[in-house]
RNA sequence: GGUCACGUGGCCGAGCGGCUAGGCAGAGGUCUGCAAAACCUCGUACAGCGGUUCAAAUCCGCUCGUGACCUCCA
């Protein structure tokens, strides 16, 4: 809970239902790997949630709209509007672009759409009369046909900050001499919930102030308030959000709604590279299609998206978390030994054979399954949740290999573990196999002709299939109980 | 300058007072036509210096180092 520094107990406000609201993208550029992290640490919230069975409504916006490129001078151009001109686009065409890409990089990812994917110009309405409910409680002002939110007034009666840590008084104190374009705000911190249309502006729209449009921080107040209440459960993204957006959401709801709006504030940390944090304005940043197809130069490969997931997944949300190659190699191979494992749980039958049952195993199929329902319960910590699948998969593939019977668990366990290993990988981290059923199909024709083959001794045939499978990536595996393929790693 | 994080074995990365994290890389072994996979075994890590405690990677203090936020970014 970043507002207390703390962990705390979920309890929603009205179960079985939990509302949840997570700052999206603003679509003027590709999702990059920060996008990718914020999408999944949250897709996990709301997969184990859903999991847990609570009736999640999941709200997750897109910016298309009113952010600027310089908020504090408030004289920036909007982001959107400026690709538009720069590609000669309309900026709606702009926004239906990247939100397409955004889709797509989401979906490869294998995060859950939301429930409601509300967009800012959708929402004009909404957020002039949320505006207007300020201007009424006195804590903002109009000023040259925008308004703005008036922190020191505001500060009297609230505390500006308590999100983000920050003492506003020190801040007001500590204002700034040199910003120009400040004449319209009365103070530096005031920000802006409508701005005015300048004439070149390509996106406006009429207001009781004029023609203009809405300020970056109303947006997720208004939407949030719309769709899940003027207080909510959760409510979630990056920790570059936390300061001003955050602070500015309450104080809209606060000044407006009279209510604080959310129950758990959520961040995740943000990823470095290099040690570095990554940023369009540091020009380091990697696009998720980059990363998917290698084409980058700080890439030596291609990553497929499970390899970004299970990255992200290995270390805490709350953890920086540092790029490089060799940690998206180490990932990579780690995914491909997760994920078959997967593969064989799922094949997996309990054999009712005569065996002595294994108790110490037993045991420790129990403290690992029940430590994966643990370990999400303490602040969903997937690292925890992996390293307890790896053990897992150590049970799986010893049944597999015939190095323990199945019966030598007795059904209950065998089904607690095969369960358990499927449903945290697939459901509740949100891994799954990468290829196609077809392929499954089609390696097992090949694998008919290995093994008639492999009984006529005819070896140099046998090697010659292997080598084909192992081009394209699939290894075929020979042992005393039979043959099969896996995944190259 | 202000505020706040963090420094874990070759690498990534959990843990946050006592109980094996896990993965990658590496070494040895079992199995095997070969090779791989799988399984078993192996690393005496917690920036440094003090302190608290029966017990500290984990709490406190100082030092050093790295980073973030204070301006848009997930």
């Amino acid at each position: 809970m970043t507002e207390r520094r703390t962990k705390e107990i979920f309890q929603p406000l009205n179960p079985p239902y939990v509302g949840m609201y997570v700052c999206g993208p603003t679509v003027y550029g590709d999702a990059h790997l920060g996008h990718a992290r914020a999408a999944i640490t949250f897709d996990i919230v709301f997969r184990y949630l859903t999991y847990l069975g609570y009736k999640v409504r999941y709200v997750r916006n897109i910016t298309d709209v009113g952010h600027l490129t310089d908020e504090v001078a408030g004289e920036g151009e909007d982001r959107i509007a400026k690709k538009a001109k720069l590609e000669r686009l309309e900026p709606m065409e702009v926004v239906q672009r990247y939100t397409n890409n955004y889709h797509r990089d989401m979906d490869q990812l294998n995060v859950w759409r939301p429930s409601i994917e509300p967009r800012a110009s959708g929402h004009i309405s909404e957020q002039i009369e949320l505006v207007q409910r300020i201007l009424n409680e006195g804590f903002a002002y109009e000023s040259h046909g925008s308004v703005y939110f008036d922190i020191p007034r505001y500060n009297q009666q609230h505390r500006y900050g308590k999100l983000s840590g920050r003492n506003i008084d020190d801040m007001l104190a500590n204002t700034r001499e040199d910003l120009s374009g400040q004449q319209e705000k009365r103070n530096p911190l005031d920000f802006a919930l409508w701005k005015k249309a300048q004439p070149e502006h390509l996106m406006h729209w009429p207001s009781p102030w004029g023609n203009g449009f809405p300020g970056w921080h109303l947006e997720c107040s208004a939407m949030s308030s719309k769709y899940l209440g003027k207080q909510f459960d959760i409510h979630g993204g990056g920790m570059d959000l936390t300061f001003p957006h955050h602070e500015c959401e309450i104080a809209q709801s606060e000044a407006g709604n009279h209510v604080e709006p959310v129950r758990y504030w959520m961040h995740n940390n943000l990823i470095t590279i290099n040690g570095q944090k990554m940023g369009r304005s540091l020009g380091n940043f990697i696009n998720l299609n980059e990363i998917f197809t290698g084409d980058h130069k700080l890439l030596l490969h291609a990553y497929t998206p499970m390899t970004v997931r299970f990255f992200v997944l290995q270390a805490h949300y709350r953890s920086t978390l540092d790029f490089s190659n060799e940690a998206l190699i180490a990932a990579r191979k780690a995914y491909k030994r997760l994920i078959n494992g997967l593969r064989i749980a799922k094949r997996l039958e309990f054999k009712d054979t005569q065996a002595a049952e294994d108790t110490q195993a037993k045991e420790e199929i129990r403290k690992l399954a029940g430590a994966c329902q643990i370990a999400m319960d303490d602040d969903f910590n997937t690292a925890v949740v992996i390293a307890n699948l790896f053990n897992l998969l150590k049970f799986v593939n010893k049944i597999h290999t015939d190095a323990l019977a199945s019966a030598a668990l007795g059904e209950e366990s065998f089904q607690l573990l095969i369960q358990t290993t499927v449903e945290f990988t697939e459901n509740v981290l949100g891994l799954k196999e990468e290829q196609p059923d077809a392929l499954d199909q089609l390696v097992n024709a090949l694998l008919e002709l290995y093994t008639d083959a492999k009984h006529n001794k005819a070896y140099d045939k046998v090697d010659q299939i292997r080598a084909r499978l192992k081009e394209v990536g699939i290894l075929v595996k020979d042992m005393r109980n039979g043959i099969e393929w896996a995944y190259e790693e």
